[in-house]
DNA sequence: AGGAACGGCGCAACCGTTTGCGCAGATATC
DNA sequence: GATATCTGCGCAAACGGTTGCGCCGTTCCT
């Protein structure tokens, strides 16, 4: 910068204030000078200088378990477009559901001075968390709530999309029904699995405990669970499964054991997976609205940086059942081929 | 600093020296001191400032077209991995392919002063690419080279991996085997084609023109270019895809077409979808690793961090066909249903 | 016992911007 | 024509660390 304020034959502060500054405070020939002069210098502002000044960055963290995993790879993607129209830089960091990583990756973030964070927390160490947000950081969940204090947020309506997903298998005629679901200390496993049974209730359908399964959101998990249920003595005729991953290890399960569906038995998947539409047969999903949850999150996160008093918001996303070919009408055993 | 100083009754030089900098200038009750000191005020060191003062920072730059790419989630989940264990962070800028987009974030980095950044270039737009390495910064190239000057980088041999990939069509029996191809100016286009054509060559087998078709990597693009392949008045017994979401579209084509695999087509792509094994039939493809292209120029870009002037090093990752349900023998087209 | 070498620490300059304050000259006000 | 107001710009102090240099006290060597 001083070498601009060389070549423009002006005072550093002055460049300053043409570049960055009130341009209303220096007068237009010389600001003509200066932009020439950047120009051909070219002057590429230091911004780790200019956050120094600030005590901030417009810098963005992103804490997710996994950016493979499908959900978070969309959102990420729309967090990214909508910090990128504003101005803002997205940084990254996976934790594997690791709340060491997870505290880790805090720590870089403050010591990085994001300006804010979007995270998908583990919710195994809310004092790590808090520590930030008392630092002043902003803070946006997603996906789940933080479990002790607060803060703006964009969830999926869970109990209603799941609820949904089970409805739609009843009036298929299904009512021995297997839910493959995931660890009961995440809410959106709970939420889910609330919606699971109050369609069973609705419908007047008792809850049998086997059919329920508790894993961990992973591929292993849907694999092994899966197995356990065809290997009942009654096996269910209709399985729903509460993430894309557990969905994937059941089609594995599925697929080794030579399960045919929809004619045997019925699947209903929780997040859609890449390629859904493609398999065979297709699959009936429910479908989040993944790319949404990262835009708004940032808009959220942006808006919050700009008015730092607001009063908290929580945005609830409805998701919606996308019905295709893995489900359908119940068939007696004896009718299956 | 300033706070922790007081508290452990030394000067800011010290604190820095014993959180930081040479701790074997600091004796060993002073350090105890001033850890406790930081540990009781919570102090997190202002990276801005620590950065300002070297003149550079932590942060590797990663800029791809799309994250929502499964090649580009894989490698940057195995980038963010290294640049984790190395105390680096790691921002996401996607481009779409839009050299004005990229252009922008090589700008962003710059002005951020991140330490290097790993790119798949759009290769339009050389001028602003070697701007940003006239200042300083290290430029790992990842799945296309930058067509005016050499850098770093690490590709995946395109060619041989297709040619093994048609090379196992022909050893089925195929004569006419279209390829549905990317845009020629994207050399991972025209190395995979080559691949293609050497196959061909080696077998005798003439190259059809008509056999030959070009698209833009994207899913449209396949739709559309497998829809003219199959109505050909002699359309072809197998196809090559030359990338994932181009062999998305296709399957999208045969399904619509009520195609069968692999029996009226056999079908090869190049670079795995996620659930891939999956599809009914399983897909035959080419597999690229993914995660270690991330991993290897991350590893590469913080090696050129620490020595500056090493010989640029090319690295040549091996791609794999992996042989699953949607390729078969050839049968006449009486032979088939 | 006197000087050299060394270990441990503080002083102060520096990194590149932003910004409050002050100053000079031009313009408006009475 | 003197005073008040405004405009355009420079001076210099921050922001929060790092680091070369120098100072002091101790230990080692002869």
């Amino acid at each position: 910068m001083a070498d601009v304020a060389a070549r423009a034959g002006v005072s550093v502060a002055t460049v300053s204030r043409a570049l960055s500054g009130d341009r209303k405070q220096v007068s237009a020939p010389v600001l003509q000078r200066i932009i020439d002069a950047a120009e051909e210098l070219e002057y590429i502002p230091n911004n780790l200088a200019r956050n120094m000044r600030s005590g901030t960055t417009r810098i963005l963290g992103l804490v997710i378990s996994d950016i493979g995993n499908p959900f978070f790879t969309a959102v990420a993607r729309g967090a990214e477009d909508v910090a990128q129209q504003h101005g803002y830089s997205l940084v990254l960091s996976n934790t594997d559901e690791n709340p060491e990583r997870e505290a880790a990756s805090l720590g870089v973030m403050a010591a990085e001075r994001a300006a804010g964070v979007i995270i998908a927390t583990t919710n195994e160490n809310g004092t790590a968390l808090s520590r930030f947000r008392d630092l002043g950081m902003a803070i946006v969940a997603i996906d789940r709530h933080i479990a002790d204090f607060p803060t703006d947020s964009v969830v999926v309506d869970n109990e209603s999309a799941a609820y949904e997903a089970v409805t739609h298998l009843v009036r298929l005629g299904h009512r021995r029904i297997a839910i493959v679901g995931g660890p009961s200390d995440a809410d959106t496993a709970r939420e889910r699995q609330r919606g699971y049974e109050r369609a069973l209730r609705e419908a007047r359908i008792p809850i049998h405990p086997e059919l329920v399964c508790k894993g961990d959101f992973r591929e292993a998990s849907g694999l092994t669970m899966t197995r356990c249920l065809l290997d009942l003595p009654d096996p269910p005729s209709a399985i729903f499964a509460v993430n894309n991953l557990t969905t994937i290890g059941m089609l594995g399960a599925l697929r080794e054991r030579g399960v045919e569906m929809p004619s045997t038995v019925s699947i209903v998947g929780f997040d859609d997976i890449p390629t859904g539409e493609l398999l065979d047969p297709p699959l009936t999903v429910v479908q989040q609205p993944t790319y949404r949850v990262g835009t708004r999150a940032a808009k959220l996160l942006i808006r919050r940086l700009h008015e730092p008093t607001a009063p908290i918001q929580e945005v609830v996303l409805e998701a919606s059942l996308i019905v295709r070919g893995s489900t359908g009408p119940f068939q007696t055993p004896q009718e299956a081929p």
